[in-house]
DNA sequence: TGTACATCAGTGAACGCGCGTTCACTGATGTAC
DNA sequence: TGTACATCAGTGAACGCGCGTTCACTGATGTAC
């Protein structure tokens, strides 16, 4: 509650990842700048590189911790396979800066290791409801798609219905 | 075939949309600059201005022209719906720049007129094959993920096979 | 056939801007003794 | 309890860069008479 600014934040790295996704939230990934980043943390702009080398350093941040949220929320889904497509676009509309920031690897550090621990440990969760290969591709497209379209503004749900509703009518189309 | 550089390029217009599309394959449509445009297409600086305003201008173009492309290429494809989802994701992996941009409409002018008119024509023709709404959106939603995630590299056809065989063994997995 | 003039296409210099990164630095904290 | 010192966190000035856009301009073309 002190008003003097302390000289050392406590937890800036966890603020900078924030302060990224809010600006990620307004801007999206590729016009995410590490002044604007510093800038919304409240510190100066140097800081971000100080904690994570580069640009692609703090975005590979972002990326881990949205592996993470949606291995959580796949976790918190259980084993069906609906369920889990279900969660899956819900993970994207809730967090959209994490989601858009997963699938731009070409901005990211792709061999960082802990980016590819969390990717894989999610990616196993979608894996288990699929059943065969051809099958999990299309479950995986089908959700991938309504996520990526929902985002976007392409696809709205209806007036009255959510997107959980939207997502499993959608799932509900691909054959048991 | 002369060496001298006419003063007059004769489509410049044309050639700059194709600089671009080179540009965009090559760095994305975030990063897409006009200088470079102008520097592949061996004019000045200021002259991609000249021809599309500004830099939204150049890349609304891009996509009109992406419409019309995915246009034509449904009309081959037939009424069949399992065709003309197979015909938007060879599209995609055909003509990648030009799919990012036409799903990128914070980079356009998306008020602009083309735009919508060649927008229309393309959805109207998705829409012909599909059914009631709830697999309209399913269906839109299947190819259009397994285009995304393709481009991206996040799902590779399998060694042997081709992106034409991939898309049919996945629109095969919506219900009848 | 010739000449004047309007129109359009493209140039190149100049501007101001925000950016990523480097670097020597200072403030704060923790640990050894 | 005190003091010295190492370590780490964050600063702020400076750099060089590529960018989008503006603007007065020049080269080329077409049209009127």
């Amino acid at each position: 509650m002190s008003e003097a600014k302390p000289y050392h934040h406590g937890d800036l790295r966890r603020a900078l990842v924030e302060s990224a996704v809010a600006a990620i939230d307004e801007h999206g990934p590729g016009a995410l700048s590490l002044r604007d980043v510093a800038r919304r943390a409240g510190v100066s702009h140097a800081a971000p590189t100080h904690h994570f080398g580069d640009k692609a350093g703090l975005l590979t941040a972002v990326a881990v911790a949205g592996y993470r949220l949606l291995d959580a929320a796949l976790a918190a889904a259980g084993p069906d396979f609906a369920e889990l497509g279900v969660a899956y676009v819900r993970f994207a509309t809730d967090h959209p800066a994490h989601f858009a920031v997963m699938f731009r690897p070409e901005l990211l550090h792709t061999d960082d290791p802990e980016l590819a621990v969390a990717r894989d440990s999610a990616g196993g969760r979608l894996h288990t409801g699929a059943g065969d290969p051809s099958r999990a591709v299309a479950a995986w497209s089908l959700v991938h798609g309504l996520a990526t379209l929902l985002r976007q503004g392409a696809i709205t749900p209806e007036p009255g219905t959510g997107v959980t509703e939207l997502a499993r009518s959608v799932t509900r189309q691909l054959k048991r």
